[in-house]
DNA sequence: TACTGTTTGATAACAATTATCCGCCAATGT
DNA sequence: ACATTGGCGGATAATTGTTATCAAACAGTA
């Protein structure tokens, strides 16, 4: 099995190669922030990245990571666990329900909860987790922003 | 078919019951503000109920509309979309994959794309959707918030 | 009507994110 | 290796979304 630092020399060279791609200069605090973001597996948030990248970097700016962080987004290195994170958004269906969710225009629709077939889990969950529900949230274009597309 | 007028009548008297239930003063402003959020399917913004409030009580605060919302939200009236919306989280997982959400601790565990069945829809889409992926969310306790019960 | 705890509206404070600006450095060509 | 230059990093101001504070007004109760 691949060690931890091989997993990483890996994916760093990989990335070397996505900013020369990419006409990204290859700086040192850039690779740490991508390092650190692609190693983690718990989804952190960009204070969290910037705290770790601190203990590399003592002097490196929440600027700078915000910056790199939007880069690696747009060049689809890195994701965002969900589209809503900038604002709240309130749902008066109280119902266990899906959502289709338009990702230009951030639209949200309902889809009811037996619109969906049951959803069954294949694998074992990590040991302990306690299912309360769920739903499904598909993504693409609403009818609007895919006729003008 | 029941008339939108009535519909909202209804709403709006279930809404009384609930704030005498729960020791609420039911204030103009709040019947307002529960009326203008239960009556939209679009999931709203809090700005956007805002704008919407001010039409009828063009002296309402903004402040009030969030206390209300959140008010509104302890109570089961209303539900929030999603629970990730303060703050971005990131994603190094560029495959389609499903997430475990602890709404106590809101940590994110992933469960991989092939952890779970192909979802099935039944329903119709609404007209003209175009779906291009989409990710079940589950929600629950994670192992150590449910320990401790 | 008088009493009392709640609610409202105005605004300050706070948190998350982005914009601005300038000195510096990585990439490129010589 | 050196000079040039456009991008980059760091500091910090500005913006956005949300919550806290507080005095005045109000709803519930008797
Ligand atoms: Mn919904
Ligand atoms: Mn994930
Ligand atoms: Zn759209
Ligand atoms: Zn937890």
């Amino acid at each position: 099995m691949a060690s931890s630092k091989a997993v990483q020399a890996h994916l760093v060279a990989a990335f070397r190669d996505e900013c020369r791609r990419r006409g990204l200069a290859s700086t040192h605090q850039r690779e740490v922030i991508y390092r650190v973001a692609a190693s983690r597996i718990d989804h952190p948030t960009p204070e969290a990245i910037y705290d770790l990248v601190k203990r590399e970097i003592p002097s490196v700016s929440l600027a700078t990571v915000y910056k790199n962080l939007n880069i690696f987004l747009e060049a689809g290195l890195l994701r965002e666990v969900t589209m809503h994170h900038g604002s709240l958004r309130l749902d008066p269906n109280t119902h266990p329900h899906h959502h289709l969710v338009c990702e230009r225009c951030k639209s949200i629709a309902d889809l009811p909860g037996e619109g969906v077939e049951p959803v069954r889990i294949r694998s074992k969950l990590p040991k302990g987790f306690r299912v309360e529900r769920y739903s499904v949230e598909f993504t693409g274009l609403c009818p609007k922003c895919a006729q003008r597309q």
